[in-house]
DNA sequence: AAATATTTTTAGACATGTCTAAAAATATTT
DNA sequence: AAATATTTTTAGACATGTCTAAAAATATTT
């Protein structure tokens, strides 16, 4: 129905869209999709005369709802295809983004509803990103920041916000993987780097940087 | 590294050099590629530019080792994601060759090998085609028609020659799936259609047209 | 408010893969 | 062997998505 590099676009714009609330300027999309903003201007002529986005020069662009609906398939596939890999085929969380890049332009709605079924209609994917349903409803749970939290709260690592390789592979080599649970030991008032306790047992120390990617589910 | 459109040329090129063993011409490969002569001129030359077949304007094209490397390569990954569809989403042998049809061009070499070893390393997909292993090496078993064989003689049914859908659903509704074994109890001398005896209860007629696109393995 | 800087669009080009119509080469018939 | 039919290639065009360089519009600074 709609090739892979304009699905592309309506996620990239989809995601900007989430972030910022306002309308989406070229050179935004074209840092996204690492292009032009020339080739982005292109495109958006061409998704608007498809009444994918609303398109005024000059002002930016924003998805219409029938561009929303399909960027948020194209999310549903993707983190139900990085599910697949991770629970199934036992690719590790920072393996599965890239070849999860090329599935979710799979066009089968067979395949992504039997897919979905296989894994137990899951709600998160491996990263603690929820899974937009069939109907395109995304169930939002509040997070906070680890960084945000007070000495002697504790929580749940539930998600991050950094989603690079390098700092996935950092947090597992370190048992900061989602579902552990964690408590604020001490902050340290000039770096503002974190003393936490993993799992009621070990202690660990992560920097400010660290602890502003990741985020924790409170009760 | 090669397109989508390359990888078809290539595997549809592969299978008309099976069967016919000899130098491929323009209007086969524009056949089976649903496309007009002068688009597979056009292909054809950018497929030898990039040594991938041998190319003799008006002589027709052979693969070279290269080239069928990556036919064989698209081959496997076809009939592994088709196996997958099959054994794991519950897809009807008569609907999983378009969704592999896709899925058969997703590039990761992790992926297929995670893919094979999580289906057990099957030797065969849902049509009984033999899948060609990491090695490109494809393991064939000598299979007769079953319109080839004569009263009396009995096997099972290993696979068959026409893989549409329209053929797939009648044997699928006749029980005349693989595994099954069958005998052949009388053949008419007018028609030679075959009446058969299905996992040594059932009788079960079927015409000429049918019994020469079902391949059996006998002892 | 004018000058300057930044962002966005336009113009024209290129790569990939496709097409139709015409020309050229090869195969078949007489 | 010449005439005719078929197959293949060439020429030129088009759609999709990309680019650079220049022009135009908008935003910021003075
Ligand atoms: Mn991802
Ligand atoms: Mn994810
Ligand atoms: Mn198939
Ligand atoms: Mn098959």
């Amino acid at each position: 129905m709609y090739s892979y590099t304009e699905e592309n676009y309506l996620k990239a714009i989809y995601k900007l869209q989430e972030q910022s609330g306002e309308a989406i300027n070229t050179n935004s999309i074209a840092g996204a999709m690492a292009t032009k903003a020339a080739s982005v201007t292109d495109m958006i002529k061409k998704l608007s005369d498809k009444k994918l986005l609303k398109y005024q020069k000059y002002k930016g662009v924003h998805l219409t709802d029938a561009g929303k609906k399909i960027a948020i398939e194209t999310v549903r596939k993707h983190r139900l295809w990085e599910t697949f890999l991770h629970h199934k085929l036992n690719f590790l969380w920072d393996e599965v983004h890239d070849v999860a890049e090329q599935l979710e332009h799979i066009q089968s709605e067979a395949l992504i509803d039997k897919l979905d079924e296989y894994l137990g209609f899951p709600s998160h994917d491996p990263h603690g990103d929820p899974i937009p349903g069939r109907n395109g409803i995304i169930k939002v749970t509040k997070l906070l920041l680890l960084s945000d939290l007070e000495t002697g709260k504790h929580g749940i690592i539930s998600g991050v916000v950094n989603h690079s390789r390098l700092f996935l592979q950092y947090l597992q080599k370190n048992g900061l993987t989602l579902g552990r649970s964690i408590k604020i030991l001490e902050i340290n008032a000039f770096d503002l780097s974190v003393q936490i306790e993993l799992d009621k047992v070990k202690k660990i120390h992560i920097s400010n940087e660290v602890a502003r990617n990741i985020l924790i589910k409170t009760k």
